[in-house]
DNA sequence: CGCATGTCAGGCGAACTGATATAC
DNA sequence: CGTATATCAGTTGGCCTGACATGC
């Protein structure tokens, strides 16, 4: 009895889930013939940015690849094990540890940047130039008005799925 | 020392991933505070819509909350514990189950929808109706493209395959 | 001393694969 | 018969909270 009235508004952080989708099942293959998860992705993009040559504490990186802490952990000791990544504490502050991408690491990371790199470039010329980059600013707009009311950056990644919504 | 050139774009999923977050961070509390799961309330939501007053079969169900089917049985059993929905064999095709949302269910999805509505009336006061469509208008667009063309695959797939079992 | 950092412990929802029963 | 649908069984990565050891 009591249905509720439809909603005036679009569904919009199923269409950001559904739009990212998207995007990673063009993407997820390349990925996975490296053996990587998309998380894990994640976690090497970062690291292999000429920025970090010199590595960087777990924290920074779980901030910057939008992952929480102790999931970074896990993830690291999985990495580690597959010789993408290496870890050692850090000599200025001992409470920290530092985190490289191996030699080998940085070989997977090449390669998934050419791919990465064609997509976008197909992307854009599908899209058009100007519509990617008002994209880009309308995404920076949200996360800038969302993210400011509580000034922490809590990254729950909410490991999301990656169904087919094809038609058949 | 092969590390690889910085990207000359942005790193779109994970922008769109923060996105979303910045939304569902609002909107978490709010879904937390009536016992769901993020997955949860996006089936709540198709079973509360007025269109499907008569149930939904979990093929549907599972395609228009971008779910997959065996994960869907699983949260339809949970859900139907906590009294929020209720499934039944189809009469017209017994392969099928068909899910309805209880009052229960229907009353949370009331309450839910009144504050989420309010979050929408305070973005588009904060971003611009105009950004807001425009918004909605770009990620229909992203979807349409990417979602259109899994016939061709002029794509990557030739790096390496690296035949290995992957950790998925 | 309080504070910060990383890790551990554990529980858990959900992704995913593959198999299965049933109905069409 | 073959196909479609839903579910089951089992494995796994990652989320998440809370506690903790260590070093500032």
């Amino acid at each position: 009895m009591p249905r509720p009235a439809r909603f005036r508004h679009r569904n919009l952080p199923l269409l950001l889930l559904k739009a990212r989708e998207a995007l990673m099942e063009r993407r997820r293959p390349a990925l996975r013939s490296h053996g990587l998860s998309d998380q894990q992705w994640r976690v090497l993009r970062v690291l292999s940015d000429p920025a970090h040559a010199e590595g960087l504490d777990t924290g920074s990186l779980a901030r910057e690849a939008h992952l929480l802490s102790p999931s970074l952990t896990g993830m690291l000791a999985r990495m580690e094990r597959d010789g993408l990544v290496r870890r050692q504490r850090s000599e200025q502050d001992a409470r920290r540890s530092v985190v490289f991408a191996t030699e080998a690491g940085l070989a997977v990371a090449s390669a998934l940047r050419v791919a990465i790199e064609a997509q976008y470039e197909s992307l854009e010329a599908q899209l058009g130039q100007h519509k990617l980059e008002q994209l880009y600013a309308l995404l920076d707009d949200l996360i800038a008005l969302q993210g400011d009311e509580e000034e922490n950056e809590p990254m729950t990644d909410d490991l999301q799925p990656m169904p087919d919504e094809v038609a058949r």
